[in-house]
DNA sequence: CAATTATTAGAGCAGTCACTCCATCAATGC
DNA sequence: GCATTGATGGAGTGACTGCTCTAATAATTG
C-alpha cells in the first residue's frame, strides 16, 4: 500500500469549497449556482469537486449539516447558568449575530427554495429539532422557576423562537434597510415579549 | 378587422395557468417546476403557454402582482374603524388565514430561492411596501391613542408585523405538527404583546 | 361566405449544466 | 527507484428544458 491521505489537507481543501459554495448560493440560489462557478470560485476543477462530493446536493447537505452541527456544539456554553430567562435571550442574541454574516440571509432563501427535495427536508427537520433539543431544557427551567410562560408547552416555545429568528433572516435578505445590527435590539426584545408571562 | 377578444375568456384562462403553477411552483420550487408540467396541469400545449406568458418567469411575476393587488384591496375592508389595534391583529389573523390555504408556505418558500433575480426582488420589496402603506395609517392613529407602543417608529414596526407572518408560513412549511389552525391564536397573541407599550 | 385574426397544439431546437472519463501528477511504502 | 494509489484538471457527453415555429382551427365582422 501507498499513501494513506493528509485527513487535514482533505479536510481543509473540503472547506474551500464549502465556502465558496456557501458564496455563490447566497448570491445565485441554489438552482442558479452552477458547479462550474463553485469550482472558479474555489480555484478547483470540476473532477476535484466531484471527487470530493457525489453531487451538487451533496454538497448542500454537508453545508447544513454543518450548520446543524454548529447549533449542537452551542450547548456547552452555557453549561452552568441558572437564568432561563437570561441564556434563552442569549442564544436569540447570537441568532442575529449570525444573521448579520453577509451571506446569511441569502444563503437561507436559497435553501427554502429547494425545501421540496426530500433530503434538504429531512435536513431542516434535523436543524429545526437540533435547535429544539438545545433550547428545551432553558424553556422547561424557565418555566418552572416562573421566568417563562406556562401557558404554550415548551416544545411550541422553542418553534416560536425559531420562528422569530428565522423571520429575521427572512427581513434581512428582503428589506434594504432592516439590518441585523439596528434590528438586533428589537429582536431581543420582541423575544422577552414573547417569553415571559 | 374581425374579431375583438372576448377579454373575459382571455381573463380566466389566464388565471387558470396562474392557478396550475402555484400548484407546480409549491410543489416543486420555481426551476423545479417545468413549463411542461404547468402545462399538463393546465391542459394546454406550451404554445398557449407561451402565447399568454412571454416567460416562466412573468408568470411567477404575475402571481405576485396578483398577491400584491390582493393586499391593496384590504384597505378598504377596515375602512371607518377607529380600533387601531383590532384592526392591525384583524390583519395578522388574515393572514394567518392565508397562511392556511395549502399551496401557500410552499409558493413562498419557492419565491425566496429566486429572490436573487431582479425582477423578484423589485417584486417582493413592491410587495413589502404595499403592506406597508396598508398597515402603517392604522399603527400611526394606535400611536396616538396610545394603544400602540411608541418607542419605534411606524415603519419599523410594520417590518415587524411582515417579520411574523413571514416566519409564521416557514414554520407552517418546515415543521409538520405546526399548523396555520393551532397557532393562529399564537400568532395573535405574539402581535399584540409586540404592539402594545 | 370570405376575410381576418386570435387561439391552440406540439414537434423540434438551441443552449445549458451536472456529471463522467481519462491522462497526469504527487506522495508514500518497500 | 519503482510501484501503487490518491488527487487533480478539464474536455466531453447525455439529458433536460425554456422557448420558437408552423400549421391548423375557431371565432368574429362585413
Amino acid at each position: 500500500m501507498a499513501r494513506t491521505v493528509d485527513p487535514a489537507r482533505h479536510e481543509a481543501r473540503r472547506l474551500v469549497i464549502i465556502d465558496a459554495a456557501l458564496t455563490v448560493f447566497a448570491e445565485r440560489g441554489y438552482d442558479g449556482a452552477t458547479t462550474a462557478e463553485i469550482c472558479r470560485r474555489a480555484r478547483i476543477g470540476s473532477g476535484t469537486f466531484f471527487h470530493y462530493f457525489p453531487t451538487k446536493l451533496d454538497l448542500l447537505l454537508a453545508i447544513l449539516r454543518l450548520g446543524t452541527d454548529e447549533t449542537r456544539e452551542q450547548t456547552e456554553r452555557y453549561a452552568g447558568r441558572t437564568d432561563a430567562l437570561g441564556v434563552l435571550l442569549d442564544m436569540v442574541a447570537n441568532g442575529a449575530d449570525e444573521a448579520a454574516e453577509p451571506r446569511m440571509p441569502g444563503f437561507v432563501q436559497a435553501v427554502a427554495g429547494v425545501m421540496h427535495l426530500p433530503e434538504v427536508a429531512a435536513a431542516l427537520e434535523e436543524d429545526t429539532r437540533a435547535q429544539r433539543d438545545v433550547l428545551l431544557p432553558w424553556v422547561r427551567l424557565g418555566q418552572r422557576t416562573g421566568e417563562i410562560r406556562t401557558d404554550l408547552p415548551p416544545a411550541r416555545i422553542t418553534s416560536w423562537l425559531y420562528l422569530l429568528t428565522d423571520g429575521f433572516l427572512g427581513r434581512i435578505a428582503t428589506e434594504e434597510d432592516f439590518t441585523a445590527q439596528e434590528e438586533k435590539a428589537t429582536l431581543i426584545d420582541t423575544a422577552r415579549r414573547f417569553l415571559t408571562p
